[in-house]
DNA sequence: TTGTAGGCGTTATCAC
DNA sequence: GTGATAACGCCTACAA
């Protein structure tokens, strides 16, 4: 019984209508202009034979494929999973599909990725890879396709966006360890070429200075990428600076886990020698020893805010850019403590 | 300048031709139809409009949707990310585009979302989802769209899949924890309902007995699902068994995981008192305390070999369902030692 | 309230 | 080798 082959003809053909009334009583904006009589006859015969609409005819006259373009650095980010569960599921309950394009940070494939998604008449994009000035968000605007940050905003606002509030998040962590005694506290920075990286090493100044420390050189260093190797590579480098430190505020939690590295062939023990925070509450970071002290946020929600974003500018919505800052709350776990 | 209304029609009239030469023209396998002279003209003018061949209609004629549907439990699932990457980079460089459905492990979900693929009429299904005995696979196989299974087999290996060789997984994990010294060995098994559940737990027996080794009652434990929170469960159980043992073989790294909590709590030392081996070397799992020594496969490959398996079916292959066995590999790492 | 007709952009099947 | 025509399944003015 090749169920896939039932088409609205069919239906209207066993209801006994045109197929244009039988289209009408099955949209639900269209059902009020059909009488009930005739509207509960089409729905009986399109349950009996098992209809299902065709959603590529139905993309092609209303020009909307009901599918979003996501592009992420890589799935294999753990930060990624949940961010886009949330994302993908809250699209799904509203008839949307998204596709997930990796770019590996790589701007020839994120060009790719999202010439693609143009060619699938995607009609919308979340953009989690969007760097500061990136030039696929100018292009992207002026494609007429509506566009929303995740995870990361634009230099000027001037797109829908949904980001953990950085600069909350920071306060939390650096008041924790000032709250704890340290007064020498290390910043690894991320890139500085992302909203993430620039907003958080920012706030880690600003903080220290509202807490009266100081910031001397050589008490920051800037990793090239949020990985593990690179915060390996900074630990190492702020460690060995002049003066020393009792604690180090890591830029996210990759970075933090290339402290421990460091710290461990430095033979230094974490939190009795030198305490560690980090930033996102990836998930499994408290499977660590220690378990990694961070500023958590709500993945999901993450997520599933780009995507309300999104879809009320796929309804049409205009009005100025919408920016949420997704509230932090900080984690106290066993990387930190007081300074020796 | 909105290139999106450029169509066949445009590139046709700019190249002074019919729109049915140009599509024979821009299309490869009927571009011989086509004299290289107008051909080159079509091409050309294709090229100086930007013209995007629209998907949409495409597949509405040709009845091919180059969309595949990808059914997993849970994205959240660390193991999962780099199989989806092997497979959506592979479907990708193929013109394909995946479709990611969770289904949390739920019959309604699961069915709901393969619904929706098929009324977005994917080319294919890729399940990672499937149990011994699913009804869906059987719905899948009658509904004439090619259907590649992941991370799982079927009873009957009646559908081409993708699957690691669980068996001489096994018998590294046992082989190993036997040439240390290990004659006590438990056993947490996953749940007996999804192939890797089942294999293992019988290869973990035969390679036991292949050994020469016993297994009493009370040595094996019986998880509900792979997850931190059964592996607790189930090592508690363990332990508490008359007679102790002094290595446990795990499922699966997640079970391993619960297993370090249990060992946590009883004051048990790892690898000291009680040797951990798991299964899959899932991301991060090396950043524990100990390190997990596990079984380890390439994720990559076999999304990516389920790609090509399913790719082959989309283009028509016919023959025997094809079952690839990706070789595993142990990983020695800190929880694994001599018995004391 | 329902039927008619036309077209979304593409490709397949005819002719020429 | 190329052009004309129809059709994929659906929706929506417009007419009745």
């Amino acid at each position: 019984m090749p169920e896939s082959a039932v088409t609205l003809k069919d239906v209207a053909a066993r209801a006994g209508v045109h197929p244009a009334t039988a289209s009408r009583a099955l949209n639900l904006e269209t059902r009020l202009l059909v009488s009930d009589q005739t509207a509960s006859r089409v729905l009986a015969a399109a349950a009996e034979l098992g209809y299902q609409p065709n959603t590529v005819a139905r993309s092609l006259r209303t020009r909307r494929s009901h599918t979003v373009g996501v592009l992420i650095p890589d799935l294999n980010n753990p930060l990624f999973p949940p961010i886009v569960r949330g994302l993908a599921d809250r699209l799904e309950s509203h008839g949307y599909v998204a596709l997930i394009g990796n770019t590996d940070g790589d701007d020839v494939r994120e060009r790719r990725v999202f010439e693609q998604m143009r060619a699938r008449h995607v009609d919308g994009y979340v953009l989690a890879t969007a760097h500061l000035h990136d030039p696929l968000l100018a292009e992207a605007a002026q494609s007429g396709v509506p566009v929303v940050l995740m995870n990361r905003i634009a230099a000027d606002d001037s797109f829908p966006s949904v980001t953990v509030d950085n600069e909350a998040g920071v306060r939390l962590a650096v008041g924790h360890l000032v709250s704890l005694g340290h007064r020498d506290i290390a910043c690894i920075a991320g890139p500085q070429d992302v909203s993430t990286g620039l907003v958080r090493y920012r706030s880690f100044r600003s903080a220290m200075t509202d807490s009266g420390l100081e910031v001397p050189d050589g008490r920051v260093a800037f990793a090239r990428a949020f990985s593990i190797a690179e915060g390996y590579r900074c630990a190492r480098e702020v460690l060995a600076a002049q003066g020393g430190c009792t604690a180090i505020a890591a830029g996210n939690d990759m970075l933090a886990v290339g402290c421990y590295r460091a710290l461990d062939e430095a033979g230094l023990r974490c939190p009795a020698d030198i305490s560690v925070v980090g930033f996102n509450d990836m998930p499994f970071i408290d499977l660590l020893r220690p378990p990694l002290t961070t500023v958590a946020f709500s993945h999901f929600e993450v997520g599933a805010h780009a995507a309300d974003l999104l879809i009320e500018r796929m309804n049409g919505g205009q009005g100025a850019p919408t920016v949420i800052y997704v509230s932090p709350r900080l984690i106290v776990r066993g990387s930190t403590g007081r300074p020796s």
